[in-house]
DNA sequence: AAGGCCGGTTTGCTAACGGG
DNA sequence: CCCGTTAGCAAACCGGCCTT
């Protein structure tokens, strides 16, 4: 490039500069506990491209409006009445309109950074039939392969998952999240969590993956104290090891990725391509391609992994799952497990018992929390003004 | 012994581009 | 300028084998 050249000058690149600030970025995160670094992300999410943000914030405020509040939250008798003749359900995404909508919102009521997963994907809207209101948001995705508290309780051999094809039988819930107020003061999460087990979900994954799910899996943000604690459907397992590497700022990673593309292309073709015949990208390839970044900064891999435990949780929805998933018997011998028979009917009473009581506690000890949790305001709000006004909020 | 690295499973979202 | 199309990019986790 030539001073009289009229084209923008491209950016030069310091390698010692873009290494230090890539470490010092890997180094700021680490030292953020699990609810500040979910935070972070979030704050991320919403502001690493703020005028695209800004563009969205009117459909946000629309979406805004979907979302289910009772009419008058210290009003006890109103409010009662109100749980009471919810009908809740789950609504399929079926359509790109209603894609955008569910992701609007996803990304304004959860805490976490929203990433769709490679593989087999579900959303949907937990609903209220009379109001048309939203309750909560779900997604369920292709499992994980690997999780270990999860192949113990089953017995799973590698066999059983991969050759035998079970892994097909189970999903993991990759979104799962209430909206607020109906979360905190009526245990939102709780019903939204028993709704992925819905016959709803059962029938598509049959109709759309031409496999019977037999067990519904999920993880936990923060250990095993969590929403999905106390609810029938689910069995705590135990916890995650969180091996697994923190994810630098995409700014700091897309020039990394980028670097490793044009200089190193030999070696992350190979480590990039997925081997003949089969679909999809390669395993983990973010992570692939930040151990590429890490070994060419002279980082250690284990040096920025996360380390943090997720609880897990498993909805095994058949007497005789395990043994079906262990390849023992055979689909025709399955016998499912009496409430997930009974489907949303069973969840619907069993949560609107505890939703009343914990919604009558809260409201004579004086403790509701009116207030909607909605991620639209932290568009544009300096990070340490967002700490300061959602860290307490932080999901559980 | 300790640490590095890879295998294993599944499509779908979305930004950018190009044609009418 | 508005579409349909396409290219690029993504998850979860851990066991076990390989290297130092």
């Amino acid at each position: 490039m030539q001073f009289w050249d009229t084209e923008p000058a491209k950016p030069v690149f310091d390698y010692d500069v873009e290494r230090k600030r890539f470490i010092d970025n890997m180094e700021y995160l680490s030292t953020m506990p699990v609810e500040e670094q979910t935070l972070y992300k979030k704050w991320q999410e919403w502001n690493s491209d703020l005028p695209k943000s800004m563009a969205r914030k009117p459909s946000l405020a629309k979406s805004f409006d979907m979302i289910w509040t009772p009419t008058d939250i210290y009003n006890k008798e109103l409010t009662i009445k109100e749980i009471e003749e919810l009908e809740p359900y789950v609504e399929l995404i079926t359509d790109s309109s209603g894609t955008a909508k569910w992701t609007d919102i996803r990304k304004c009521i959860s805490s976490m950074e929203f990433t769709a997963n490679p593989g087999r994907n579900i959303k949907a809207f937990a609903k209220d039939r009379k109001s048309g209101k939203v309750l909560g948001v779900i997604s369920l995705g292709s499992d994980v392969t690997s999780l270990g508290v999860r192949d113990k309780y089953i017995g799973w051999q590698k066999e059983n998952k991969f050759k035998d094809g079970k892994l097909n039988h189970t999903t993991i819930g990759t979104s799962i999240i209430a909206t607020q107020p109906l979360g905190y003061n009526f245990l939102g999460g709780k019903l939204v969590s028993a709704l992925t087990t819905s016959p709803t979900f059962r029938d598509l994954w049959k109709e759309k993956y031409g496999q019977t799910l037999i067990a519904v899996g999920t993880t936990s943000l923060y250990g095993i104290h969590s929403q999905y604690n106390g609810i029938p459907h689910f069995k705590t397992l135990g916890e995650s090891t969180g091996k697994v590497s923190t994810k630098p700022d995409n700014e700091f990673y897309d020039i990394w990725h980028q670097w490793i593309k044009e200089n190193k292309s030999e070696e992350y073709k190979r480590v990039t391509t997925q081997k003949e015949g089969i679909q999809g990208p390669v395993s983990g390839i973010k992570q692939r391609i930040l151990s590429m970044i890490f070994k060419e900064l002279g980082i250690k891999s284990t040096q920025y992994q996360h380390g943090f435990k997720r609880g897990v949780y498993f909805a095994m929805m058949y007497d005789n799952g395990n043994e079906f998933l262990r390849n023992e018997i055979d689909e025709s011998q399955l016998k499912m497990k009496k409430k997930f028979e009974e489907g949303d009917d069973y969840t619907i009473r069993w949560w609107k018992k505890k939703a009343i009581r914990r919604y009558t506690k809260l409201h004579d000890e004086n403790r509701l929390k009116p207030d909607t949790l909605y991620y639209m305001d932290i568009i544009g709000m300096s990070w340490e003004k967002a700490k300061e006004t959602y860290l307490k909020e932080v999901g559980r």
